[in-house]
DNA sequence: CTTGGAAGTATTTTT
DNA sequence: TACTTCCAAG
């Protein structure tokens, strides 16, 4: 275990501190993982704390399972079976399912995710009888959910106007009918969890004593019930190891309060503080460019970061014409990275502010025939197809789930429609019973109390359907995972409804199969535990790997890093998104994510806009993103920067000249067909055909060295021979 | 009850 | 633009 010595001295003072609380400040590249993993390695290997003693927390599947694969490397399997890791969410329905006794769902409870909240909300306000436009759904839930972020209850929730009563209304409302389904939100998994810490006493000592030490990984990111679960967790031993970075804090809108790094220090007096700022990812130039920006942001501890790694080539910045030209530009220059051996295609990625923002690259990817891999954006758990068949098998876990209920009673449809189900609620309500229960009653057919609430049309398919429901209940012993998936899909006869012979129709199939093999791999563990991991494991963390290209939010960058990283989308409105513009706190925060975006670049950064961007149908007019202007000069190249195209282009000629159309050419053209061109790297050339596009001359050779490659001429560096 | 088309509306980031 | 919701006809 010779591990210590490869450290630098900052990251050994963090590893081998002594007990007490510690807080590891780290710059982004600092190693941060790497010390987490080796305290925990550390305290194993030297210090003799048993494994089950610790619990290391994170917020993201793919961050626990990489620090579980890392310690595994220093210490091999068996020294660390039985460490508790895991996000905090999956760490908490550990927690709950072992205590259910002491809570108000029983063990076998549900999670639901943000979709299934957001029904739940909905049809709170409906049974309240509440205007659905004055009282929006997404509104609602995201108020509900911040409440429960800091731990207020239904009861508590502050009442300052007429809104704010209604809104309480509603959340008690649902809080009923999460309890009715025996279900647990994702808030409600930390929520339920620090009140169970803080009322019960014993469970408390219970799970303080037994973590000797706590690991919290992207301490920044943490919310007030999570900030408040730690200091339970840590309160017997006070041996709490937090990493985080304020700088990198970008999930305000989640709760997240990067004050609690600030906070630390108040709550854990005499707590160790180490500060990370070698940094071992980027050149220098990018670093500088990260710092200009972040150091504009007020309220923050300011650090200096450094790399040994040489100052590296300048940041490049490009400002195409439009966003179809943006993508292109993209696209183009990540096939001349790769062609002149430069990066592996896998060593790139393209950033964004929003999802949305993929569409276009993917085109042009897709146009170029080249490979790509994106992450998140149309989440595989939130395809309908997969919500259907996971309802269908949350239903049989748990028949008091309402939602899963409503979500599938008529899928495929069965003849239940939505009055039938309004009486089967009614009914169900009247004799204190839940729907699900109902359902499974009506399988008696006529010997049913329910049976005669319904008419013959609506009481027979019900039946129907209640004894499919028991049917599949009955198996749930005997059956694994997969056979029970299987009987359910042909019962219902769900394939035959997805396959309704268009492309679309082919793809969900695809993906229900996709979702079977997830369940193969449940062949031997419960229905429960597949659930709850489909309930708790995002796509985010399904890396499908390959050397490709990825195409992914600055969000979901964090924590990553890249030989070059294009970031694209640098206009005001859209890095910092207007939503944020009359928040300063927001305002800091889009600040930080661009901070985010930059510093996953390890040797080449490119920042992108375009001067018009397609909104809604047509085009429209951008202004640079104001974060450009701190980025002094000398550490970009590329383009002339600031020298916005005014003239031009009015309206009309938006107008006339909607985007796919190639954009006016802005330069002259410098090569044609048969010129000898020579190029740094492959030597000497003809050129074969070229081009104005997107506001640069792309050029396609014929070298001698390696045959014909796509060149665009501002930045392959050609000087014409002859 | 279902289906299809029209009209209206909303656009961040995710465990 | 893309998605949802509303409405009328089958």
């Amino acid at each position: 275990m010779d591990f210590l010595n490869k450290l630098n001295p900052a990251q050994k003072r963090a590893v081998t501190a002594g007990d007490g609380p510690v807080l590891v400040l780290a710059g982004p590249g600092s190693g941060k993982t790497r010390v987490l993993t080796q305290r925990i390695a550390y305290l194993i290997g030297y210090q003799g704390v048993r494994p089950y003693q610790m619990l290391a927390v994170t917020f993201t599947n793919k961050a626990a399972r990489e620090m579980e694969q890392r310690v595994q490397n220093l210490l091999g399997e068996e020294m660390t079976r039985g460490l508790f890791l895991g996000t905090f969410h999956a760490i908490c329905a550990r927690i709950l399912r072992r205590e259910a006794e002491k809570l108000p769902v029983s063990g076998e409870f549900v999670i639901f995710d943000a979709d299934d909240q957001q029904s739940v909300v909905k049809n709170a306000i409906k049974e309240l009888n509440l205007n659905d436009k004055l009282y929006r759904p997404v509104a609602i839930h995201a108020a509900i959910s911040r409440a429960k972020n800091e731990l207020i209850l239904p009861d508590e929730f502050p009442v300052v106007t007429y809104r704010d009563e209604t809104v309480k209304r509603i959340y008690k409302r649902y809080q009923e009918m999460l309890q009715l389904s025996n279900g647990v939100d994702f808030d409600d998994l930390l929520l339920l969890t620090a009140s169970l810490l803080a009322e019960h006493a014993d469970v408390r000592e219970k799970y303080a004593q037994r973590f000797r030490h706590v690991l919290v990984d992207e301490f920044q990111d943490t919310n007030m019930a999570q900030y408040t679960l730690l200091k339970y967790l840590a309160s017997a031993h006070r041996n709490i190891f937090c990493v985080g970075d304020e700088d990198q804090s970008v999930y305000r809108w989640r709760g997240a309060d990067y004050r609690n790094v600030q906070r630390f220090e108040q709550d854990f007096p005499g707590a160790q503080v180490v500060l990370l700022e070698q940094n071992y990812r980027s050149r220098q130039t990018i670093l500088d460019a990260a710092m200009s920006v972040i150091n504009r942001a007020t309220h923050r501890r300011k650090k200096s970061l450094f790399t040994e790694r040489g100052s590296g080539e300048k940041v490049t910045f490009y400002q195409a014409a439009d966003d179809y030209g943006e993508a292109s530009f993209v696209v183009d220059t990540i096939a001349q990275l790769v062609a002149s051996k430069q990066f592996e295609p896998g060593e790139c990625a393209v950033m964004y502010r929003t999802n949305s923002m993929s569409r276009l690259l993917e085109e042009a990817f897709l146009q170029a025939r080249l490979p790509y891999r994106l992450v998140g954006a149309q989440r595989f758990y939130g395809r309908r197809e997969i919500k259907d068949v996971i309802a269908y098998l949350r239903l049989v876990q748990n028949p008091e789930d309402e939602i899963s209920l409503g979500r599938v009673i008529n899928v495929p449809p069965r003849g239940l429609g939505e009055k039938t189900v309004q009486t089967l609620m009614l009914t169900a309500r009247t004799a204190h019973n839940s729907a699900g229960q109902v359902l499974l009653d009506l399988a008696r057919g006529s010997n049913s109390p329910f049976w005669q609430q319904f008419p013959a049309r609506a009481a027979l398919p019900l039946a129907d359907f209640g004894a499919k429901l028991a049917a599949w209940r009955g198996l749930l012993e005997t059956y694994t995972v997969p056979e029970l998936f299987d009987r359910i899909v042909a019962d219902t006869g769900y394939l035959a409804h997805l396959d309704d012979g268009t492309e679309e129709g082919k793809e969900r199939l695809e993906n229900v199969e996709e979702l079977h093999r997830l369940a193969d791999e449940y062949r031997t563990r419960t229905l429960a535990e597949f659930l709850e991991n489909v309930a708790l494991v995002s796509d985010q963390d399904t890396l499908s790997e390959g050397n490709v290209p990825t195409l992914l939010t600055m969000h979901a960058a964090k924590g990553l890093e890249f030989g070059a990283v294009f970031i694209v989308g640098l206009d005001d409105g859209i890095l910092p998104h207007s939503r944020s513009f009359d928040e300063p706190e927001e305002m800091e925060e889009e600040r930080r994510l661009f901070y985010v975006g930059i510093t996953r670049a390890k040797e080449r950064l490119f920042l992108v806009r375009a001067m018009r961007r397609g909104g809604r149908g047509y085009a429209e007019e951008t202004d640079e993103s104001r974060f450009l202007a701190d980025i002094p000069a000398e550490l970009i190249s590329g383009k002339q920067r600031g020298s916005k195209r005014r003239s031009s282009s009015s309206a009309y000629e938006t107008w006339k000249l909607p985007s796919p159309g190639r954009p006016a050419p802005l330069l002259e053209q410098k090569f044609r067909a048969g010129m000898r061109v020579r190029h740094p790297l492959w030597n000497e050339g003809i050129v074969l055909d070229s081009r104005i596009q997107d506001g640069d001359e792309i050029v396609d050779v014929a070298f001698v060295s390696v045959g014909i490659k796509r060149l665009s001429a501002s930045l392959a560096n050609l000087t014409l021979l002859g």
